[in-house]
DNA sequence: GTGAAAGCGCTAACAG
DNA sequence: CTGTTAGCGCTTTCAC
């Protein structure tokens, strides 16, 4: 296999009879003044001899790096599929690379991402966090580190945070779910272990108890494995499960909403195994509206999460903060939609 | 803001009197031989200061890279996603980080992240071509770049393969339906601009020739858009207008096959739509089984393309490649499987 | 306008 | 065993 040698500044400095200084001003685009004539023979020989510039000696000196990391439980769910379209497409367009890091629920992983990261000389990241390990980032960031957080809160200085009103979200799916009539109202979700999880559950009782409702007995049905393994399936099959228990019930809810889509198609599929009509004998509702919520059947009621905006503003708010651009405000709250589909029904007594 | 300085291996080559040489050599579990004593003196005070080596600085000098690209279509593809996974899984394991980049099926972006990357050093790359700008390529791999390709074949010397026997697959999925009874098949597809989905036509079309069958007038339909703009629900939209033309002919086909799940889920959306049951009045069929394919209602039968596996199967080669470990051959070849679930179903006579 | 020289953080001959 | 030195590819003062 032979190898050819890579071309350096050094090398075309050689070539033309200059000294490599002038070949960086040139090529680096600096706004340092080179001679017409001299610029345009220096561009014509770096194209003649492919040069191709070596990014790292150029990170070494100049302490700046072209890239950024994410760090998300696992791209196998769409929504952080989307997010992490979002981000890399703001990347993209401001000449940034993007090292994605699936943590897979576990807060160990995730810390270590974030140190070989900064070993890395990565100077921001945008993290869906777990652990929330406070210590390791407070240390990264006071050495300068810029970080974006969505989904939760973090409790460190000076981190930016992509906020969406979960507890407004749940508000809404039962507002919906009263609205079409519905009175006992079943409640499926995964761990409440991220706050996000917590809020919906909040908003959604709180909806309730306005109009004078509240979850009935066995109608709350939470995920009994704390810490799931992260499979792909794991809320599908969540959902399934707890939609089984609810079946069991000697008075079946009438409508079960999820706490995410994922989980909210594995209630459908266990409903549809039952023989239970949707929306007709039960409603369904998710939450998200991720991609394939539309494509199911019936197509699924729920509430949007803007999950590619909120790649492309975290993405966005870091790299300004990156390039010293002031960031007017360090959070930005995204607001939940209704997205009215077909697996909610009306109910007209209760 | 008040940002720490960064330390060094000088600084702490200084703390503790001794060369930086030697810091170095016992920081980065060199085999050079630094006694005990000295050694654990400059790991305590590495600890008690924290240092975090800079791996752009150790990059430099060795010219070796602990990262690698990732080049597909688009993450919010669940098959891709899946590839991903497996890529990451492998990577993590030997301490690799890896870029992950969407090229949204357009080749000047495909070159243009090939180019960024080898320009950031990247020695290694996985790609599912578009482009297949084979002049660049070759270049690249001249300068040493390692390539591995997955879902098509490139001809370039030294590129390692991760192959699968589409054509295999499409001839399991027709006799599969031919054994069930079906006579008048549908065929769906995406635009043939990609060397698999041609093979997976092909070898469908040669187990109908081999059961003296063949594709109706009508029941073959492609997508007319050529180079259809990468949104995410592209292959659903697609799946369902294929399937409005396949409903408008006079006698329907039995049963319809599409070329991938994301397309069958349009099928069977648009045929749900149009109060056709599935599988009693026609069959569906997709290929790859993604994870969504269980989710649907019906579960889809379709056939088995191994993603995670080829994820973490590439990204093994690509690291035995780059670490001069001898890899027995260049091409992998990976089996469909065929995944019976129930949207197929028994049709008793012609 | 152009060049010489220093140095980013690290490793690897080479010397001792 | 430990230190000195050079240099990876690039940018950036500072001279001229």
């Amino acid at each position: 296999m032979p190898m050819n040698k890579r071309v350096t500044i050094h090398d075309i400095a050689r070539i033309a009879g200059v000294s490599s200084a002038t070949v960086s001003r040139v090529l680096s685009n600096s706004s340092y003044p080179v001679s017409e004539k001299l610029r345009e023979r220096i561009q014509q020989l770096a194209e003649e001899h492919h040069y191709i510039p070596n990014m790292i000696g150029k990170q070494l000196k100049t302490d700046r790096n072209m890239t950024i990391g994410v760090i998300i439980p696992t791209i196998s769910n769409p929504f952080y599929a989307s997010v992490m379209l979002g981000v890399e497409e703001i990347a993209r367009r401001r000449g940034y690379h993007v090292l994605l890091c699936n943590s897979l629920q576990d807060g160990k992983l995730e810390e270590d991402y974030l140190q070989t990261l900064f070993e890395k000389q990565v100077k921001g990241v945008i993290l869906s966090s777990i652990s929330g390990n406070s210590k390791l980032i407070s240390r990264l960031m006071k050495l300068g580190l810029q970080l974006v957080v969505i989904e939760q809160q973090l409790d460190v200085p000076d981190v930016l945070q992509i906020e969406f009103d979960y507890s407004r979200g749940g508000y809404m799916a039962a507002s919906h779910l009263i609205e079409q009539g519905h009175r006992r109202i079943g409640y499926v979700t995964a761990p409440l272990d991220r706050p996000s999880r917590r809020l919906i559950l909040q908003g959604f009782q709180e909806a309730l108890r306005a109009h004078g409702l509240s979850l009935e007995d066995g109608c709350y049905q939470v995920s009994e494995s704390e810490s799931p393994i992260y499979t792909g399936t794991f809320e599908f099959e969540n959902g399934k499960r707890l939609t089984r228990k609810l079946l069991e019930l000697q008075e079946h809810p009438t409508a079960i909403f999820a706490c995410n889509d994922l989980t909210a198609f594995g209630v459908l599929h266990e409903l549809a195994e039952h023989q239970v009509k949707v929306p007709d004998a039960i409603s369904v509702m998710g939450f998200d509206n991720i991609e394939f919520s539309q494509m199911v059947t019936p197509p699924l009621t729920t509430i949007k999460q803007p999950d590619y905006e909120m790649g492309k503003m975290a993405c966005s708010m870091l790299l300004d903060k990156l390039s010293d651009v002031t960031v007017d405000s360090l959070q930005v709250m995204l607001q939940p939609k209704l997205v009215v589909r077909e697996s909610v029904g009306k109910r007209s007594s209760g």
